[in-house]
DNA sequence: CTGAAAGCGCTTACAG
DNA sequence: CTGAAAGCGCTTACAG
């Protein structure tokens, strides 16, 4: 049978069970020992009730309600069901729920959602953008907000908890592959250069080149934005390049694809004319024809555990940052040129 | 300036403006008349002193969240984050928040987050799967919990909302469509047929075929289950089938791009060998390879309408079901053989 | 360990 | 139209 709406309240249980309220009450948020007969009473009357505390009188007290959001610049970008559904399947295993809020990555929206759901006393925030501007998460986190940066690091902010893939090494990886396929002139599709993530596959990328003494008029850097759209108009830079390069890096899957659908388009063979390494392992990105030879980042898990750090700082716990390692996915896209 | 977590009461706001706080909760909700004067010097206050209500004391009165939930099987499956997307959009531009919910379409999930939202005080549910089971939603309706069923039509509950698109005709759009070509042989990998958007899209496809005189042996139909794993798994079956179809409807584009990987993997040349057309439209369909051939559904928008019947609902109007049209998309997956 | 009582911050009859 | 007061359903000092 599936709840009503409750009428039952705590009063009706203290009654049934012989106790007063305020023991009810601590047996079920075991904020103070009560006695095993007690507990035991109280607990069968509560089953037999089928009592569920109501939230608003609880948060009035408590100002918890159990839920977080999570900000997000768009659902539909590939990455993000990925992440939300660990962050869910995490939150919702501790009996929190996850509040959904797309921003388009722009200032307006974050502020907006980061406001409205302040004054929904949400119990923490989770940020994947950070449109917004480091300073608002400081003053966030000295109101004593808990906050968790995922995806990249937070570039000057004492004590944000974060969840990251070693961006900078897995740019090294991408570079030093292409490299050692052979081929000797390069594009890299960066992300927004606002963004440490995208910085930091870039640096990773560059230096694993230079490691190979690759010159610099070898390496053609075209700044990108993270989807789709931009992916496809990257490809279509890329083309007038002369000479062209024989290997792509995307800063991410998204691009990547965006820019194979504009090959595609324009009957460039894959992997016969560009090498092309992705960032991310989303799903998708096995489905691409070519299927697409990139960096991974385990997703999922990261979702579960900026979900895991956000709760533990919410409970009073200290979070810790987390730095997992990204690895290469070899599939079709790429191909030797020695 | 971003909020910080509001201290300021309808007390602080009442002395200010020199009024009682009932006349500044009447002015804020606009449940009685007040004189213009004092308005305005309630809204002054509220501005000078930025108060925010607090919801849980707001809620105790009220029961109101501002929250609903939707349910969805998987975020991770491509048709719902544009689903989502659109139920966003709407929701929070009449100041509502979505609390998401992935269930992978079991029951004992779906019972769960149901009566975690109820008891949340959730305002409205959205159902995408129904594995509950239509007892359950007529109880809540009879509860009075508004709901809305998105994507297929409720089998046999009064008043109950659902927003759809006509999946009868989708299936027949799809028969006609592959027809036309020159099809003779036809499979059709259905979607689960205890749920009636599977059952009518299968209904349709073959009305349309039977129209036409094509006779049953020529048409197989494969119970699928709406994911791409399924669709992968599907397009071993077909392979085993003896003659060979020439062309292949899918009940939607999940399973389509499943079984396109299928065949990529056994190097089976689409559209040369069969002719594919999927269901649904979503953003991946025209990046796989070759791009697919669909029948669309206008997903963001059930989204934006849905939440918009839901909000009706919740606000005490009345929703009203709402159907719109398939419409197909010719792309690269299907080819004439007359 | 347990209970009586105050209080969280609103809303809403009830009077006037 | 406006205010004083009760009450929504909990939690938590304060006593004992």
């Amino acid at each position: 049978m599936i709840a009503k709406k409750s009428k039952v309240s705590i009063i009706d249980v203290a009654q049934k069970a012989g106790v007063s309220p305020a023991t009810v009450s601590r047996v079920l948020n075991k904020t103070a020992r009560v006695s095993p007969e007690l507990t035991k009473k109280v607990l069968s009357a509560v089953n037999e009730l089928n009592y569920v505390p109501d939230p608003f009188a609880h948060g009035l007290k408590t100002k918890r309600t159990k839920s977080i959001g999570l900000i997000i610049s768009d659902i539909t970008n590939p990455f993000f069901p990925e992440l939300a559904r660990g962050v869910e399947d995490y939150v919702s295993s501790v009996g929190y729920s996850l509040i959904l809020c797309n921003t388009d990555a722009k200032v307006e929206n974050e502020k907006r959602y980061v406001e409205l759901l302040l004054n929904k006393r949400i119990d923490g925030l989770m940020f994947t953008s950070l449109r917004v501007g480091e300073d608002v998460i400081k003053s966030l986190l000295s109101d004593g907000v808990p906050c968790v940066l995922v995806g990249r690091k937070p570039e000057n902010i004492e004590g944000l908890i974060y969840v990251v893939t070693d961006n900078y090494k897995g740019g090294c990886i991408a570079g030093e592959y292409l490299f050692k396929l052979g081929h000797k002139r390069f594009v890299h599709v960066s992300g927004p250069l606002d963004n440490s993530a995208g910085r930091e596959r870039l640096a990773g990328f560059i230096d694993a080149l230079k490691k190979h003494k690759v010159k610099g008029k070898n390496i053609k850097v075209i700044e990108g934005d993270f989807t789709m759209e931009g992916g496809y108009r990257s490809a279509r830079e890329i083309l007038r390049l002369n000479p062209l390069p024989t290997a792509i890096f995307f800063a991410n899957d998204a691009m990547a694809i965006g820019a194979l659908q504009r090959f595609w388009e324009e009957k460039i063979s894959i992997p016969d004319v560009f090498s092309i390494v992705g960032f991310d392992n989303i799903k998708v990105s096995s489905l691409v024809s070519p299927p697409l030879t990139t960096i991974s980042q385990e997703i999922y898990k990261i979702g579960q555990l900026s979900a895991r750090e956000l709760i533990k700082i919410i409970e009073g716990e200290k979070g810790e940052p987390i730095v997992l390692e990204p690895k290469l996915i070899e599939r079709r896209s790429c191909r030797c040129i020695k």
